[in-house]
DNA sequence: ATGAATATCTAGCGTTGCTAGATTGTCAAC
DNA sequence: GTTGACAATCTAGCAACGCTAGATATTCAT
């Protein structure tokens, strides 16, 4: 009975090449270029098969963005990981997600701005967000195990800022003093 | 005469009706639900009349923006104006802010999320911008006239909790705490 | 009243997300 | 092996989108 497994397998791969395709695509040309037969056509099947793998093309997009979660959770972890004390592991966390949505922005995008359906603080929770979570709470509140009011501010400015350098509203220049003023003010609470 | 001046009021009156349309909608359906041929048939003329006002779509929309911008300045200073010191001027600059976001999201979405060629920190900036920049710089740093690090990073933070309570990936029960720590920070810069 | 200019509309192009129905391929039963 | 059912895949098309060219109606100076 490995003919199941071969098509399970095969299933599994396109479907990853569906996510695949449309990450590149979106990084570079932008989400508007992330087009069902312009996917179609990368993956080289037709249209109907991509509905096969997923409801919508806001499915693709959800599917990229929990991938990005994934993606974000590890690089924070890791970033942190060299940290020596609590000031230190709030530097690297704040510098890695900035960095992170920087260097993909069309990603940063799908995870924070384009799908509305992706929640939270809610008990369906994706595990993957959830994680990722996690991995901020650690640097900011280690011994802290409730949900973290401060978790959720200085996430909430890590976004912020995230968001306001993409479009261009503050200056690029200033990054450095920014990211010192956060780190003090998480450092502090 | 007089002809002239009717025609310009006509169409300033025209004008304003799309803007207004649209926005409504927005708030009501959200922004995909506002097309070109639904605000036509709202404003009860065809298509193309649009594109005699607006070249397109993106161009209504910054237009709601923009008019927005004028409100949130407005609602920032006539929140702040009876505060008695810094730390009152802050907090109730915040809580308008959040506010703002809050009862009117599809104005605010239009305003930070969907347009990608309204520039801040720039030379073309737009004076809407600018002055509400200015309102919230008023609370932060009241003495301080440079382009303001602080102030900066206080919008970011701003933004940042509208963004995420707003799809629901922090608590909305944690709203008031959220608050009070983002006041704390902000005052202690 | 008439002709030019302006304002407005009808009709349509190309593209989008998505789907029904036809067609091809696969595999077990005889 | 052949056949028939089932699954996989494709072709073709719908309705709605942003936007525009060309036809038509309206307005105004002469």
């Amino acid at each position: 009975m490995g003919i199941a497994e071969r098509k399970g397998r095969e299933r599994a791969e396109r479907q990853q090449r569906i996510t695949a395709a449309a990450r590149e695509i979106a990084e570079r040309e932008g989400w508007s270029a992330v087009t069902i037969r312009r996917l179609a056509d990368t993956i080289e099947y037709s249209q109907p098969v991509l509905y096969a793998h997923f409801a919508n093309r806001d499915a693709i997009v959800a599917a990229v963005a929990i991938a990005g979660f994934r993606d974000l959770a590890a690089a924070l972890r890791d970033g942190a990981k060299e940290a020596e004390d609590r000031q230190q592991a709030i530097e690297a966390v704040a510098a890695t997600y900035l960095a992170f949505a920087r260097a993909q922005p069309a990603l940063y995008e799908a995870m924070f701005t384009l799908p509305t359906d992706l929640h939270f603080a809610d008990s369906e929770t994706r595990p993957e967000l959830r994680d990722a979570f996690a991995a901020l709470s650690a640097a900011v509140a280690p011994s802290n195990t409730e949900p973290g009011v401060a978790t959720e501010t200085f996430w909430a400015t890590l976004h912020g800022l995230a968001a306001l350098e993409r479009s261009g509203r503050i200056r690029d220049s200033a990054r450095r003093e920014r990211l010192a003023l956060v780190v003090a003010w998480a450092f502090a609470s």
